[in-house]
DNA sequence: TCGCCGCCATC
DNA sequence: GATGGCG
DNA sequence: GCGA
């Protein structure tokens, strides 16, 4: 089916517009971006828009303009397909009944149905046989400058956002603010879910980007190595270069996808001028066209994703249009893979990578050699030293039996420790990328933690699991400490990235969440605190918090800290129902 | 026009 | 202050 | 570069 969907003008449609378009694609449909008598099957018309309006803003003096053969519904159609027929759910009411009435969809009935269904009049508003609640059609007055009138109650979660008509200044009341369709495709009733939406288009992105700690299903790519000294440089576990997952092989819009891939790790990689929010933006559309379903025919279809704009629209349209991206030819691409190698060393980032790249390095060796007289922080040494070490994960198991050991050590250090391991293991992963470890103390007999992260280092070291630093507290003796280094679970094993954070007892609830995680899980969990006006970091949750409006992350006060000591009372006041840490994954 | 998580360590 | 890294 |  080619279908036609009038809300709004796309370029202020609303969520709800393009949520329904999105779906309309992924059922399987191809999305018109405009009205054309020729290849349009269905018309699709949002309820609050009019007959009157959609005449008009369609160059049309009569409904019987538009052919008899497309039949004009309205949403409902879609969603309740297959139970009804057409006149059910006739956009327009005049129409059903002289036009539209023969073309059902799954009886094929020819025109003769028509005459029985002319000039019958409805005198109820609403037929018989309707068992959907609040689509009627012909129960939706017109639509005035004089707004929407109230055509049905409220229900929860329900309820079309006003705003798809043109005329947006027109006082359309809100009827229910967010649809959990806002929220977006097959969305459920959590709370977190528009949050998520939000989080997820950002990061979603970097699932094709970052291997993390839910990219399971790519564990033992082939090239997951670094392979030092050769031109064919690592697939190191942090990225997914040039490879594309087989569950994205058959993305109908793959050649896009490549394209707009390159052009953000030029972004990305410091050959052109950095760009972060670039590259934000390039990850957040490259993660909705990783999910949309079909082929993009059209540069109103490409707006509809999330993340796609007037420029990224172009370039998907060039690319669609002639195959190829101009713009590319005259980047410099070559080289962006010995950049991304650079990257992956730990304490290595796009514009030292980049440095590097300028002073004539081209491989890890080269490093090694100091070449063009680069120079590398003692964490970089380290990160390069076992680069190989630090890129790839280690089963589960293995975190158990270091963590074990810790345990036991520090247990002995003092045996009232609260002393946990957090990060993927805690969520359930069958391996992990490192070893996250939160250490307190209860106060009620008057001790505290202090000093012990110390005193267990130092047994560590001698115990032969911690082998090398790289990021040290400045002062040993407060409450709220952060290390991280590199441990083994023996002389043989590989080395692991280990972190231990340890917090005041009462904070341990907001540090448990924050260093649980996953990432997605946190930023939803933060936004949603945002727009609730609180604010959450691993400390607890603010209320009160006031912002420097000129700085943006600067605070003016910090707030009162209103839950901390436990997970469940911060999802609580959050409104986000509990989620037990192995739920805690994106979506 | 402004924000795009919020924080920390290192250099 | 710039950069990188953590969840 | 997008979106509010």
């Amino acid at each position: 089916m080619c279908i036609y969907y009038y809300g709004a003008d796309l370029n202020i449609a609303t969520q709800t517009t393009r949520m329904r378009m999105f779906k309309l694609a992924q059922y399987g449909a191809r999305v018109a971006p405009k009205y054309d008598p020729e290849s349009v099957t269905h018309i699709i018309v949002d309820k609050i828009v009019s007959r009157h309006i959609f005449l008009e803003k369609h160059n049309l003096r009569k409904l019987k303009d538009v052919p008899g053969h497309i039949p004009i519904l309205t949403w409902d159609w879609v969603t309740d397909k297959g139970k009804g027929q057409f006149s059910k759910y006739a956009a327009f009411r005049r129409r059903n009944a002289v036009d539209s009435m023969p073309y059902d969809i799954d009886t094929n009935i020819s025109s003769k149905a028509q005459r029985t269904a002319k000039g019958k009049k409805r005198a109820s508003p609403r037929p018989p046989s309707s068992n959907s609640s609040d689509e009627e059609v012909s129960s939706i007055p017109q639509f005035t400058s004089s707004g929407r009138a109230k055509s049905k109650p409220n229900g929860p979660g329900r309820g079309d956002k006003a705003g798809a008509s043109d005329e947006k200044g027109a006082n359309q009341s809100e009827v229910s603010p967010r649809t959990e369709e806002d929220a977006g495709i097959g969305s459920n009733k959590d709370p977190l879910a528009e949050f998520y939406e939000l989080a997820r288009s950002e990061r979603d992105a970097e699932r094709y980007r970052y291997r993390d700690d839910e990219t399971d299903d790519e564990n033992e790519h082939p090239g997951s190595r670094a392979v030092t000294g050769s031109g064919r440089i690592s697939r190191q576990s942090k990225f997914i270069c040039d490879g594309i997952k087989k569950s994205y092989a058959n993305c109908p819009n793959q050649d896009v996808i490549d394209k707009l891939t390159a052009l953000k790790r030029i972004h990305e990689n410091g050959f052109a001028k950095d760009d972060r929010f670039k590259v934000y933006n390039y990850n957040k559309c490259l993660g909705q066209l990783h999910s949309y379903p079909t082929r993009i025919h059209s540069r109103e279809e490409a707006m509809l994703l999330n993340g796609v704009g007037t420029e990224t629209a172009k370039k998907i349209m060039e690319i669609i249009e002639t195959g190829d991206l101009r713009r590319l030819h005259y980047e410099r691409t070559g080289d962006i893979k010995i950049v991304e190698t650079f990257r992956g060393i730990y304490g290595v980032g796009g514009k030292t990578a980049y440095k590097w790249y300028v002073n004539g390095c081209r491989t890890l060796d080269d490093l090694r050699n100091r070449k063009g007289g680069v120079k590398l922080s003692t964490v970089q040494q380290i990160g390069l030293k076992y680069y190989n070490d630090i890129n790839s994960r280690m089963p589960r198991s293995e975190a158990a039996t270091i963590f074990d050991k810790i345990k036991a050590i520090a247990l002995k250090i003092d045996p009232h420790l609260f002393i946990e391991i957090m990060g993927s293991y805690r969520r359930g992963k069958a391996d992990c990328g490192d070893i996250d470890i939160l250490i307190t103390r209860p106060t009620d007999d008057g001790k505290t933690h202090a000093g012990v992260l110390c005193k267990l280092l130092r047994e560590l070291r001698i115990a032969g699991i911690i082998t090398e630093d790289l990021c040290l507290p400045d002062s040993w003796s407060d409450l709220e400490l952060v290390y991280r280094g590199l441990c083994r679970k023996d002389s043989s094993s590989r080395r692991r990235r280990i972190d231990f954070l340890t917090v005041p007892y009462e904070s341990r609830g907001a540090a448990l969440l924050y260093y649980t995680g996953d990432d997605i899980f946190n930023r939803s969990m933060r936004m949603k605190a945002n727009k609730m006006g609180y604010s959450l970091n691993q400390k607890g949750l603010f209320a009160g918090v006031v912002r420097d409006p000129h700085d943006r992350t600067r605070k003016l006060n910090q707030g009162t800290n209103i839950a901390s000591s436990s997970e469940r009372q911060i999802f609580e006041i959050l409104g986000v129902p509990w989620q037990e840490p192995h739920e805690r994954i994106r979506g």
